[in-house]
DNA sequence: GCTTTAAAAAGTAATGT
DNA sequence: ACATTACTTTGGAAAGC
């Protein structure tokens, strides 16, 4: 059995429109903050998908939180509506962009970070400032964690794909080290 | 020509102060950590390497010589925490980390991470334990990293609770409180470490 | 580089009972 | 001595400083 693989987190981009009066959506969508002294983007979390929308002067919006892509999409779609039926133009069906995604899983065996740190390039390992080690893969370009307990974050993802494979170069890696 | 000639001076002029400047300020913070020459000797040649291949650039002297220090202390065996360096410098915390490691990358300097026992000298004498305490922290350490206990925890933790506990087991008992003073950490971190090396080491620690 | 957003891992820290 | 909350690390986009 291959580990499970569990997505917890998946950033995305899209563009709903154009010159938005960010000072007018703060009024429409409830949960809205926007400091633009602050950051230029109002801020809207939304309860059902727990996520948190970055809205642009310029309409280009990123959704994160979401476990998937469904459900970015699913987010973006309800902030779409309810400016729509509050007047503002807005794109209707945008395309919506995978930035990001993190993912958790347990290699199921408890490696020797030092090990690992010792002898495959790429890795940072400095327990002073951080408990896991950090791996830099090339191919698929992702960046994991690596923790002694064997559980592992990997993000930098475009697809679930791309973790499988990462997880598989990581379980051989170790298994190398280990027999080194 | 003659303006040719004006800008290299001007730009050895330049270098020549930076350099200076970085060198003063690398004295002043290792003399403040109260470090060994070669130690800044150390740091010196590591700043003067990253200086030639212009890692400089984007970012503060100050910022370098701090790395530069951090990393020659863990070279030389005499660790200083970021937040000591941080502290004695004018840089925080964050940049001398994220600047050590690109120094580390360019420079292929290859450090493993600092070991606990590395930290027993300093904190045991600041505690102004015997010998025979040092010894037997730096034996309670080699046994905890034997069994995977130092792996992924602070090595200012660990080197605290194996001082603490071979204070009691030699009956040259300090605080927690007091080994927490020197090692720059939380009582709380040193329950949970000396609850973790008891446990696993079958260590007796009856009080 | 920084600012803001979300989420996980494990360790450490600050506060509170 | 506990618990809770919060910060460390990683990645990416957005617009502006």
């Amino acid at each position: 059995m291959e580990p499970e693989i569990k997505i917890v987190n998946v950033v995305v981009s899209t563009k709903i429109g154009d010159n938005i009066d960010l000072e007018e959506v703060a009024l429409i969508l409830e949960n809205a903050e926007y400091e633009p002294e602050q950051f230029p983007g109002l801020v809207c979390r939304l309860s059902v998908p727990k996520v948190a929308l970055l809205i642009f002067r310029s309409g280009k919006v990123n959704c994160t939180g979401a476990k998937s892509k469904e459900e970015a999409e699913i987010a973006i779609k309800k902030i779409i509506k309810e400016l729509k039926d509050a007047g503002i133009e807005v794109i209707e069906n945008p395309e919506i962009k995978i930035q990001n995604m993190v993912a958790t899983a347990d290699l199921g065996i408890e490696p020797n970070l030092d090990d690992i740190a010792l002898m495959v390039e790429g890795t940072e390992y400095e327990p002073e400032q951080f408990p896991g080690l950090v791996y830099r893969l090339d191919d698929p370009k992702v960046v994991v964690l690596i923790f002694g307990s064997g559980k592992v974050v990997i993000t930098g993802l475009k697809s679930e794909e791309d973790a499988k494979r990462a997880l598989n170069k990581i379980l051989e890696t170790i298994k190398e080290v280990q027999e080194l | 020509r003659l303006r040719k000639w004006q800008r290299r001076i001007r730009v050895s002029d330049a270098a020549e102060r930076n350099l200076a400047f970085a060198l003063s300020e690398l004295d002043r913070i290792t003399s403040k950590l109260g470090l060994p020459r070669h130690v800044r000797e150390n740091a010196a040649i590591i700043y003067r390497n990253a200086v030639e291949k212009g890692l400089i650039r984007g970012r503060s002297i100050e910022g370098v010589v701090a790395a530069a220090i951090y990393a020659a202390c863990r070279r030389c065996r005499v660790p200083r925490t970021l937040d000591e360096i941080a502290e004695a410098s004018r840089v925080d915390r964050k940049e001398i980390g994220r600047t050590y490691r690109f120094l580390a990358r360019e420079l292929n300097i290859k450090l493993t991470p600092t070991n606990p026992i590395d930290y027993v000298p300093r904190f045991a004498s600041e505690l102004g334990l015997p010998g025979e305490v040092e010894s037997k922290a730096i034996q309670i350490l080699q046994q905890a990293t034997e069994k995977g206990l130092t792996s992924g925890r602070g090595p200012t933790g660990v080197a605290a609770a194996a001082i603490y506990i071979a204070s009691v087991l030699l009956g040259c008992r300090r605080t927690q409180r007091e080994v927490a003073e020197v090692a720059g950490v939380t009582e709380v971190t040193i329950r949970n470490r000396y609850k973790e090396l008891t446990e696993h080491l079958d260590i007796d620690v009856t009080l």
